[in-house]
RNA sequence: GCCGAAGUGGCGGAAUUGGUAGACGCGACGGAUUCAAAAUCCGUUGGGCUUUUGCUCGUGAGGGUUCGAUUCCCUCCUUCGGUACCA
């Protein structure tokens, strides 16, 4: 590293005739970090000023990284960045969400083991990465798919299934008999699978859950503390989808059973017209009349083939079968028909509903198709009880044809047959949540295993019970009702080698072909490994933690790296995660938090979502569409700096916004002019009034704007400073370093560069953030805006600080405002000292 | 369908508790430099009207509140994200 001379009065920093070079002088500094560790973060007991700044780790595509990864992490290096400026000590890593479905799919097609494609993609990422001059602490990198990681992710899998929090159930798959395989439903379009047009049906097969349903309050109530979008927020809690109602059972016509039912409107049982059942449940096959059976079935094994999304559709002609049977309502006696209808789902409350066609616009229009009575039981306060309903009226009201609940408020109503029903015994109060139990297993390969084994035992047909031997393929009957958990001693469990990676036609995940793998004999008895693996959620549910302290071998982190540095500070990611990666992490940390793992009870308090970056076309950027940008190819056009100049320049970091590369010409212009700036001679001489007000200003602005994560308006007034700038002969000494650092976090490259020629030992970026003086901001005078009923009619220069009499006057008595007020009388003025004034004149 | 977000010049955007709409940049146009091009530099640039001072329209559409609305309220339209096995 040649070292510099500070540069003499009258001299130039830069020699004019040298251009700025940034091919080389972005690989002399990203090669100058990595040597000296610049950014390596450790626990510092006297700095108690932390910051975690978390960038959503990415999935390391084959395709390589687009312009839209880099979006959130120059966000978060320049806020790095500008933290250390300011004394934080500060953690910001990087790693791999390495499992996933591309690299096994891939593996199907080429035969390219999932482990080895994987390695190539993350070396392709962190080399594109490491390009991009991102402040990260390498020595901190994380991989989801190395068994020193995963080992954890398995074992926090363990202490759920110690708490119950794990278990199995049959759960309905999309699952295509064709290619033989569970497919997402993102791969199934219209009841037939992306690839090849294969029928899809939902098949129930045997799933690890996880309870989350089981934290639905504290998902819930956690929400409310935290520092994130408005939007988000109420996602996160019409995900959870909480609703108060009530559970009541129908009897039914000549059978023991009775119907249980879910409905957030108990004050409409007396308008119930009819009962649906969701063509799944339970009961169907019981109360379905014989006559009615053969339509009834055939309508089951259609909904099979549609899709939940469709089902709800409230758009579609509601279809639906009588099932035969009659239903009695508990309040008034009345016998109604019961149906099954697929707009009933049956995942959710007891999958099946008293229909209210006059107070619930599905009941309503399904009531419309199958004409089926409507009932009035709620009207507005002083409405007419026998009013015919042209459409649903769902809004609450007055109760009405409701025997003797006749007149009550709808919420008065909810109490009085909550509790009613429940001192009959027909019901109770129930409170209900849309939130799911998560389903957990993957009929897949390239996933972690999850550590559970059963007992096995010889199975139909298996002759010689002595020799039997189930890795030999020998019949084996598996007990799945008795799980095990693995002894936490062998963790990590590893996957099997393969070169198969597909299901079989039962459904069977690779794993279960890998026979040595799967079963093993312990003290005389046999075990088979549970064979299904964990969805790629698993991995990112608990990453940010192993950061802080990445090579322990003994625990996810050591309590000390987690009291230092957790929670995160700053979390930025993409919108397009606002529900369920953020929601499963969240209830991941809640166990941990209840098992004592981590102190806090949210991982995220501040999370910021970055807007996703369209193609040129306007367009989302995907390979079929041939709209999408390489970094690789903007930086070396570009340089590094100009580009992540660009990438905050574009507009706000949490809009969508389309890429246009000709937009990189306008901020390499800004780093060619900046760097000319420094090809003025230098003076000592003490700041002229402007210059102290521009250079404070400007302190201020890209100070509070970087700290609110507003680069875009921070470039900009960095541009205006450097325009006004560049018209001077010579360059203040003071504005020179002080800018340096100013652009540092953004131009981190040009920054280092700059300040090793003004004489300065690296690293700029362990500079203090300059300070501005507030006394120093103040104009003497400012242009005053005058209106005249509404409209701007004159600016008028005052002096700072006049009062408002001195303003009334000023404008009243200006010739541009005269003309507009002449022969009319003035009713109002409005003055707002600093901002403008208002005259309205008639 | 449901939940969420966003619509401002030719384009990306600015206007940060309701107070000068279009900062900053791209593009375009005109000029300088050049054998020429790229790069660079200077100037102009929302629409309409006007000789000038200036007038007028204008922030997805329509309505409302206000001295004043891109900003607040209501209705609607369009686009984007999520929708539980893409990540």
């Amino acid at each position: 590293m040649a070292n510099h001379p500070r540069p003499e009065a009258g001299q130039p920093t830069v020699n004019p005739d040298e251009r700025f070079d940034f091919a080389t002088t972005d690989a002399k500094w990203q090669q100058f970090w990595v040597n000296n560790k610049t950014f390596k973060a450790d626990i510092d007991p006297d700095n108690d000023k932390r910051a975690f700044v978390l960038d959503m780790f990415p999935y390391p595509s084959g395709a390589g990284l687009h312009v839209g990864h880099p979006e959130g992490y120059t966000a978060t290096d320049i806020w790095s960045r500008y933290q250390r400026h300011n004394g934080v000590n500060v953690l910001h890593p990087m790693g791999w969400d390495a499992f996933g479905l591309p690299a096994e799919q891939y593996a199907i097609k080429t035969g390219t083991h999932p482990r080895e494609t994987t390695k190539k993609n993350v070396d392709n990422f962190r080399r594109q990465i490491q390009a991009l001059g991102f402040s990260y602490d390498w020595d901190r990198e994380v991989d989801t798919t190395d068994p020193n990681y995963f080992k954890w992710t398995q074992w926090i899998f363990l202490k759920l299934f110690e708490r119950g929090l794990a278990y199995q159930s049959e759960i309905p798959v999309n699952w295509c008999p064709a290619l033989g395989t569970v497919l997402a439903n993102e791969e199934v379009i219209d009841g037939l699978s992306e690839r090849g047009s294969h029928p899809v049906e939902r098949r129930p097969m045997r799933q690890w859950m996880l309870a989350i349903t089981a934290y639905a309050e504290e998902l819930l109530a956690g929400v409310d503390g935290l520092q994130w979008g408005e939007g988000i927020k109420t996602m996160q809690r019409n995900w959870v989808g909480r609703s108060e109602g009530a559970e009541v059972a129908f009897a039914v016509e000549g059978h023991e059973v009775k119907l249980r039912v879910y409905t957030t409107r108990p004050d409409t049982l007396f308008g119930a017209t009819y009962m649906v059942v969701a063509p799944e449940h339970a009961l169907l096959d019981v109360i379905c009349s014989d006559g009615q059976r053969g339509d009834v079935v055939a309508y089951a094994a259609a909904a099979t083939r549609k899709s939940e999304r469709d089902r709800q559709d409230e758009r579609k002609e509601k279809t639906g079968v009588f099932t035969g049977a009659y239903a009695i309502n508990p309040v008034n006696g009345e016998r109604v028909p019961v149906w099954t209808a697929d707009y009933v789902l049956g995942g959710y409350g007891t999958g099946a509903i008293m229909a209210v066609p006059g107070h619930d616009v599905r009941d309503f229009a399904f009531a419309t198709t199958f004409e089926l009575p409507i009932k009035r039981v709620v009207m507005a306060a002083d409405g007419d009880p026998n009013a015919p309903l042209e459409e649903a009226f769902s809004a609450t009201g007055v109760a009405c044809n409701s025997g003797e609940f006749d007149g009550l408020t709808t919420a008065e109503f909810k109490q009085r047959i909550s509790k009613w029903l429940t001192d009959k015994g027909l019901g109770e109060a129930k409170t209900n949540y849309k939130l799911r139990d998560w389903v957990f297993s993957r009929q897949r390969y390239w996933g972690e295993p999850i550590p559970i084994y059963y007992p096995c035992f010889p199975g139909d047909g298996a002759t010689d019970r002595q020799l039997w031997d189930p890795r030999r393929g020998d019949a084996v009957t598996i007990d799945y009702k008795s799980p095990i958990a693995v002894a936490e001693e062998e963790l990590p469990l590893r996957l099997p080698e393969t070169d198969d990676y597909k299901p079989n036609e039962s459904g069977e995940p690779p794993l279960a072909r890998c026979l040595d793998w799967r079963f093993f004999e312990r003290d005389g008895q046999w075990y088979a490994r549970e064979t299904n693996t964990m969805p790629q959620w698993a991995g990112s549910c608990w990453y940010y933690l192993r950061y802080a302290d990445p090579t322990n071998p003994d625990f996810i982190a050591s309590p000390e790296a987690i009291d230092y540095w957790l929670p995160v500070t700053l979390y930025v990611g993409g919108a397009e995660h606002a529900v369920l990666h953020l929601l499963y992490a969240r209830f991941w940390h809640k166990v941990l938090h209840d098992i004592g793992v981590v102190p806090h009870s949210e991982p995220f308090p501040r999370l910021v979502n970055q807007g996703m970056i369209l193609g040129e076309d306007g367009e989302k950027m995907s390979k079929s569409r041939g709209n999408v940008i390489n970094p690789d190819d903007m930086l070396s056009e570009f340089g590094t700096d100009a580009f992540r100049l660009y990438i905050m320049f574009m507009g706000p970091l949490e809009k969508v916004k389309p890429w246009q590369t000709a937009g990189m010409h306008g901020t390499r212009r800004f780093m060619y002019r900046f760097w000319s700036l420094y090809q003025k001679q230098i003076s000592d001489a003490p700041l002229s009034g402007d210059q102290q007000s521009l250079l404070h200003a400007l302190i201020k602005k890209v100070g509070e704007d970087t700290e609110a994560l507003r680069f875009n308006t921070a470039i900009a007034a960095m541009m205006e400073a450097l325009n006004d700038l560049l018209k001077s002969d010579e360059l203040n000494r003071e504005i020179a370093e002080t800018l340096v650092v100013l652009i540092s976090p953004y131009a981190p490259h040009m920054a280092e560069e700059l300040w090793a020629r003004l004489g300065y030992e690296p690293s700029v970026s362990k500079q203090p953030w300059p300070v501005f003086d507030p006394a120093k901001l103040v104009k003497a005078s400012y242009l005053l805006p005058v209106m005249v009923n509404g409209k701007v009619r004159a600016k008028i220069e005052v002096p700072t600080g006049s009062d408002e009499t001195h303003l009334e006057t000023v404008a009243l008595s200006d010739s541009r405002i005269m003309k507009w007020t002449e022969g009319k009388v003035v009713r109002k003025i409005i003055v707002k000292p600093g901002r403008m004034v208002s005259i309205v004149a008639k």
